[in-house]
DNA sequence: AACGGTGATGTTAACGTTAACAAGCTGTCA
DNA sequence: TGACAGCTTGTTAACGTTAACATCACCGTT
């Protein structure tokens, strides 16, 4: 024969029929310790594995967890997934991967989801950065436990959320830059359709108007090339150069640092930058780069395990993770004479 | 009844039996049109959605792909899923993921990767850094095609490999460094039990020798940190300070950018340095980077590609794509005086 | 000695699909 | 007219597993 042996051909190596192998393989207790050694010797014997589609078909439990991914500029998404595979492997589950490229009509969303269903996965986590992606998913029941990741702030009863709080991220980089003395600060923000810039954007504005404090508010998009670009406008726009610059992430920050490099002006000396994600390499930029972490493996094991949970029965709820401010050498006091 | 419907049960709202509706689904010529246009509107009445289970069950085709994950130090892993998923997807394929962590001991290998065909997925892509997971590879024989991706130079006849010619990669950085008259070119390469930091020295070795021209080899580990703390070792050593620097990647390239801005060393005018990826930002370092671009999603694009034609019957091949130099302004000719 | 209970094993029938074969219907040609 | 081909549809039987129920032996109890 050629396909795999099955149960069957196990259970007849062994002398026993094939549902005692059955219960063997799922540690059923009530099997006879010597039947058990017969079985397993066969198993062994005959290298037998258990086709998981049949027992998914069966038991209608697949052991899968659905991962959709819908934006792809998420920069710190391997990280992510990392901390997904992670849980789920430790959880005994498997990941099945769909992304979606592109802007989100719903009924796309709806599309994927169901191809995942149709898979029979017994969870998904959504990673996903758009305010329009959530909304569309709190309105449609898939039958299955949903969380997403990342986004947060649509409560729905049905569904988690896992997310790092960015507001506080934002309001931590702000305070720091703050307690620094600067009084004007400016933010770059992220692409503004997406919802950690917005929470940033949110976070920033808190703490300033907290603090009596202001800073121009200029839009880009999480790229390199938008940090370079609006730095440079900030800096042709004359008199009132900020302070301080609290770019919607590192990347941007990058951006930044290369404009200010390229006019000449130095930082932390005449301006502070602040970044977020704390991406690789942060801590080597010149000037080593103050931003706010993001634990994104922890965020996907987060997910995960709240995804078990919500299998196993318990309700859905939201979790926020907290980032943390690691201060390196691109911030210090506003010089004296400004 | 509360579990979805079945074939069964469109059968029997369109007045025909299940296995027409089978016919239907899968586009099988021999049904009237208009036998065919009802089955559609049950279909559609009832919302139903062939169960993917079931189908591999019986056709023992899962429509699914594994993709193994082996080093997590890849830092632009994210770039080659995508592009994984989305050519899997074109296909009519599913992604299953299965990382491992930590160090490969060959078993914990054959377990993953039989995890998978557990699944009865119908091709793996294992995408990894290492060449001791080819070999482990190579060995064993799973009744499903296999490819690699990244690493290569492992011929094995049921083996494909997709991979960015590193060799080539480095061999064009150094040659236009040499271009530029640069006869002192050190290589702080990335961890060497990698394929592609191997490739790298090779190539960078061979340009070298083949210019008679010369430069230090020093062993990071592809981490900025790594770049920063050889690139001062470099310096340190004192007297024959090499004009150009050859980092392992970008993210090195960095750590390499950070340590000489410490040290007053300018970029390019007192020593040039190259990276390799291209990483996201690249462009946006102080000087900006020049570095060799390595087009991951196309890389992932191919190994699916290449896994569906293998699933079709066609045999294992090795795919090399071409990197490609971005000159930006890390790089000068060497200073006169030196 | 008969009874009920328990623990170990087996029998049967699904799960929802597709493959293989069978059968009906239509139309054409000898 | 009958037969054969071709198109359409249906019947039956898997695929490999688990759930539900059945059986049987063995033990202690009354």
């Amino acid at each position: 024969m050629d396909r795999p042996p099955g149960m069957m051909d196990v259970a007849r190596e062994a002398g026993v029929s094939h549902i005692t192998v059955s219960r063997v393989i799922n540690g059923h207790p009530s099997v006879r310790p010597e039947t058990r050694a017969r079985v397993e010797a066969a198993i062994q014997k005959l290298g037998y594995r258990r086709n998981s589609v049949a027992r998914a078909l069966k038991s209608r439990r697949s052991s899968t967890i659905g991962v959709v991914i819908v934006g792809s500029e998420l920069f710190e998404l391997p990280r992510i997934l990392l901390g997904v595979e992670t849980a789920a492997k430790q959880a005994g589950y498997w990941v099945s991967l769909a992304s979606r490229q592109g802007e989100s009509s719903t009924g796309d969303l709806l599309e994927t989801l169901q191809r995942l269903t149709d898979q029979s996965v017994e969870a998904i986590a959504v990673v996903a950065d758009r305010p329009g992606t959530v909304e569309a998913l709190s309105g449609l029941s898939l039958g299955v436990p949903v969380a997403v990741v990342m986004s947060g702030n649509v409560p729905s009863p049905d569904l988690s959320f896992v997310e790092v709080d960015q507001e506080l991220g934002a309001r931590l980089a702000v305070r720091h830059l703050l307690d620094l003395g600067h009084r004007n600060i400016a933010h770059l923000t992220g692409a503004l359709r997406t919802f950690d810039a917005r929470a940033r954007v949110d976070g920033w504005q808190a703490e300033l108007t907290a603090s009596a404090a202001q800073g121009a508010r200029l839009e880009g998009d999480f790229s390199a090339e938008s940090g370079f670009r609006l730095a440079h406008e900030l800096c042709a726009a004359g008199s009132d150069l900020p302070t301080a610059v609290f770019a919607g992430n590192d990347q941007m920050a990058m951006g930044v640092l290369a404009a200010l490099a390229e006019r000449g002006v130095k930082v932390p000396h005449d301006v502070s930058v602040v970044g977020f994600d704390d991406m690789k390499g942060a801590g080597y930029l010149v000037p080593a780069l103050t931003t706010v972490r993001q634990d994104f493996a922890h965020l996907g094991r987060s997910a995960i395990e709240l995804l078990v949970r919500m299998v196993g029965g318990e309700p859905a709820q939201q979790q926020k993770l907290t980032p943390r401010l690691v201060v390196r050498h691109s911030t210090a006091g506003p010089r004296a004479g400004s």
